[in-house]
DNA sequence: TCTATTTATTAGACAAGCCTAACAAACTTT
DNA sequence: AAAGTTTGTTAGGCTTGTCTAATAAATAGA
């Protein structure tokens, strides 16, 4: 167990299945990890070896698997990056959730943190709009995106009209 | 030279050094796509055995280095990806420009056709708007941003001046 | 409890991309 | 046009992450 490092892509993949693997089925083995991940068993005794040579997991041979403090904190972050990126393309740009999932599957491995913020924050901005659903302006865009034609402006329409 | 396939995240990259090198030098060679790249020159030549294998580049031995057809059009589709994120970014999030073209180097690889085009509308949709400089829907989050206070949204407040 | 099945590990191969060291071709410069 | 410099290629090695085949441990069933 060395000192925790940066993790590739596939590294932070593994972890994140193996923190939903230990939400759903409070433990993780090897077998359902492939499966979720898609690899053969000794790839993934092979990535259990690397992770855990770096700290983020824990495993006795043959044992069940379990995430170290780091990789849970690591594993976390990787899923809230994902879960942001999955409201945001569902909801804010209303992009189709099977291809919204791929999307947010490979971003959150890349996503600076100030995109990170950024992007949490518009989408509570969008969220605690006072408007019934999505705010005018997102219903707006909607309209644009299907037609291509531009709604004035409601602020511009009211305001003209209060000046007659 | 073979039949076109999908290529990797680094071979795209390849691909557009390739094509900024001819856009702005006219030529691209092996010395200067190796300095963009930050690779050592026998990697460049190596990648440029597999993109000539699959017909993305025409170079022959000690010669320069050009852009099939489909190369060209990978290249460009790749580039287009990239200056819509990095003006989505930059325009829209504010973020800042050197996060934003990291950003948008790595995300360029990853995101889906949908997804692209639901930014590039959005983005165009922002930039249309009949405001001064940003819509106002977009200086509120900036300021939602800042302090974390909602403006009341001005379409509410002066429908409920109109109402008074 | 002892055998059969499932699960996990090891060993060894392979592809992608990178590197260094050594060599070869092509320019430059006088 | 010969020498030196720059540029490009080849050869061979390393790392990451995958695979298959063989083996070992653990579990389930009779």
């Amino acid at each position: 167990m060395e000192k925790s490092k940066k993790l590739s892509s596939n590294m932070e993949d593994y972890l994140e299945v193996i923190a939903l693997l230990k939400r759903e089925k409070s433990v993780a083995r090897v077998r359902d990890i492939s499966r979720l991940m898609k690899v053969k068993t000794p790839s993934v005794t092979a990535a259990l070896n690397t992770l855990s040579k770096n700290g983020f997991v824990i495993h006795e041979r043959y044992g069940y698997v379990d995430l170290t403090e780091d990789g849970e904190k690591l594993a976390q972050s990787v899923q809230a990056r994902h879960d942001m990126l999955i409201k945001f393309l569902v909801t804010v740009l209303k992009i189709d959730s099977k291809i919204a999932a791929e999307d947010a599957c490979k971003m959150e491995h890349t996503i600076s943190p100030q995109t990170f913020q950024k992007l949490t924050k518009f989408i509570e901005f969008v969220k605690t709009c006072p408007d019934h659903d999505r705010p005018d302006w997102l219903k707006s865009f909607d309209h644009y995106f299907k037609t291509g034609k531009r709604l004035r402006c409601k602020v511009r329409q009211i305001k003209q009209r209060v000046k007659q």
